[in-house]
RNA sequence: GGCCCCUUCGUCUAGCGGUCCAGGACGUCGCCCUCUCACGGCGAAAACACGGGUUCGAGUCCCGUAGGGGUCACCA
């Protein structure tokens, strides 16, 4: 059997990390086992969704890598549900209710208030249809069967179907709610792998019984830790973290990725360049049942991790067009966002602020401007330039590199300055080190 | 409030009764590459939530306490 896995946010919202994990997981999954990985568009709530968040969850799912196979949307199933639903109230597994929201929540919170689960009640069968009312309908859940799952990340499942609601599956205007339709288009899309938080434990327990209503096999499961936000006893809201947030911030997708792939497992963080890599790797049977807290500094730390470790081949359409191989190599180790690259390269072929230096320290710059222009630059002239200005000035170590590093590139941390002072050559080399002893 | 899940170094975790004075990864610190900052390499410090049991023996099993997460929608 081949594997099928789905994506199924609805479109009122931008993909967060939360999010993200899970389409990355589903993506994961399939590729692993050379299956399809199926994007559902669930917008079976017209109020809340909109072609704008829709446009940008596929966006942000491209930007990322994570090419769904096929998309689909719900609303433009409506039929299917349609057929499917009549067949399950034809067989008395669906039935009309006509309680207001008013009086429900009124009832929840009797029971709540006697220590009771606050689960529906069903009415008797007889019992009298209020007027004026329109039908809204629940699925019918046998209490005689008890449900059971083997789940791929938390074991076996069981659930007593008397603790739970009825499901409303369709108001009285007609629209459907989430938890039908979903297992519809999952009979209908053959999923056979279901990946999602553990928040939806619950509704898988009643889907089972819907999956069967319907005569259908339920797919396997697989239920997740959530994330939960690393900073603070304050849980500050993930929501915040999305992808649009990344892009701006200049994280590189695979650092995400490859976050995402491994945080709450017992594999390492470590940077993969690829997804391929990832989804080698990639195992259920790894994941913690607690949940995981995420760092947004973390990403930080993998980025700069991705970068120093990426071929001049896979950033190269993103580099100044000027920029060599032998550059990105160079400037590469000083790297925590690829953007950080075209400010170096300033520093190679543009122009630098002089720094402020004190007296002594422009004393020795200029020293050096002196001997720069006497240097071979064609073999190695920061060893020769220094050399010479460790005999004549006395000075070593820090003393010495600093106000040379600081003159050099305006900065005072960088690449290895063997490799920028050969590359920016010896007339802007020596032009530098007389600005910064004027200033 | 009911039900479910969870609690090992700062963080993510290995551990499925003795082989654990608890292993790995990130971070931190130190050393090396180099006579500078970084990159890289090597090394070090760092943890079994608490209290009771069971057992010859408990991080590992049981109970309780505390804490964290989830859920109990005509949201998904």
């Amino acid at each position: 059997m081949s594997v099928v896995t789905r994506f199924a946010p609805s479109p009122t919202g931008r993909l967060h990390v939360g999010n993200i994990r899970t389409a990355l997981h589903n993506f994961l999954f399939a590729r692993k086992h050379g299956g399809r990985f199926i994007l559902r568009i669930d917008d079976t709530d017209r109020e809340r969704s909109t072609a704008e968040f829709d446009e940008a969850i596929r966006d942000d799912l491209a930007w990322l890598g994570l090419q769904p196979d096929s998309v689909v949307r719900q609303s433009e199933r409506f039929d299917l549900y349609e057929r499917k639903f009549r067949r399950l109230k034809d067989a008395g597994r669906v039935y009309a209710c006509y309680e207001t929201p008013e009086e429900l929540d009124l009832r929840r919170k009797v029971l709540l208030g006697r220590g009771l689960p606050p689960v529906y009640e069903r009415q008797p069968a007889d019992a009298p249809v209020p007027e004026g009312r329109a039908a809204h309908w629940r699925f019918r859940l046998d209490h005689d069967a008890p449900i059971v799952w083997d789940d791929l990340i938390r074991g076996e499942q069981r659930f007593d179907p008397r603790l739970l609601s009825d499901p409303v599956v369709r108001r009285e205007d007609g629209s459907w709610l989430y938890l039908l339709p979903s297992v519809i288009d999952d009979v209908d899309l053959g999923i056979t792998h279901v990946v999602r938080g553990e928040d939806h434990v619950s509704n898988s327990a009643a889907q089972i019984q819907m999956f069967e209503g319907l005569g259908a096999q339920p797919p396997r499961f697989a239920h997740e830790a959530l994330l939960v936000a690393a900073e603070g006893k304050l849980s500050k809201r993930l929501g915040s973290y999305g992808a649009e947030h990344m892009r701006d911030e200049g994280v590189e997708p695979m650092a995400m990725l490859s976050l995402l792939a491994r945080i709450g497992t017992s594999q390492p963080v470590e940077p993969f360049a690829s997804l391929d890599e990832l989804a080698d790797t990639f195992d259920f049977a790894t994941f913690g049942r607690a949940p995981a807290h995420f760092d947004p500094h973390e990403v930080e730390l993998v980025n700069a991790r991705l970068l120093h470790k990426l071929d001049y081949a896979a950033v190269a359409d993103r580099l100044p067009k000027e920029a060599s191989e032998e550059d990105w190599l160079l400037l590469r180790p000083n790297l925590e966002q690829l953007a950080d690259f075209a400010d170096w390269f300033a520093v190679l072929g543009g122009e630098v602020d002089p720094p402020e230096l004190s007296h002594d320290e422009r004393l020795l710059v200029k020293d050096a401007a002196g001997i720069a222009e006497r240097v071979d630059w064609s073999a190695d002239p920061w060893r020769a330039l220094t050399a010479q200005l460790k005999e004549s000035s006395g000075k070593k170590g820090r003393e010495l590199f600093h106000p040379l590093r600081l003159a050099l590139t305006g900065r005072d941390s960088g690449p290895e300055m063997a490799g920028l002072v050969a590359r920016m050559g010896q007339e802007r080399a020596v032009r530098r080190l007389e600005a910064a002893a004027k200033r």
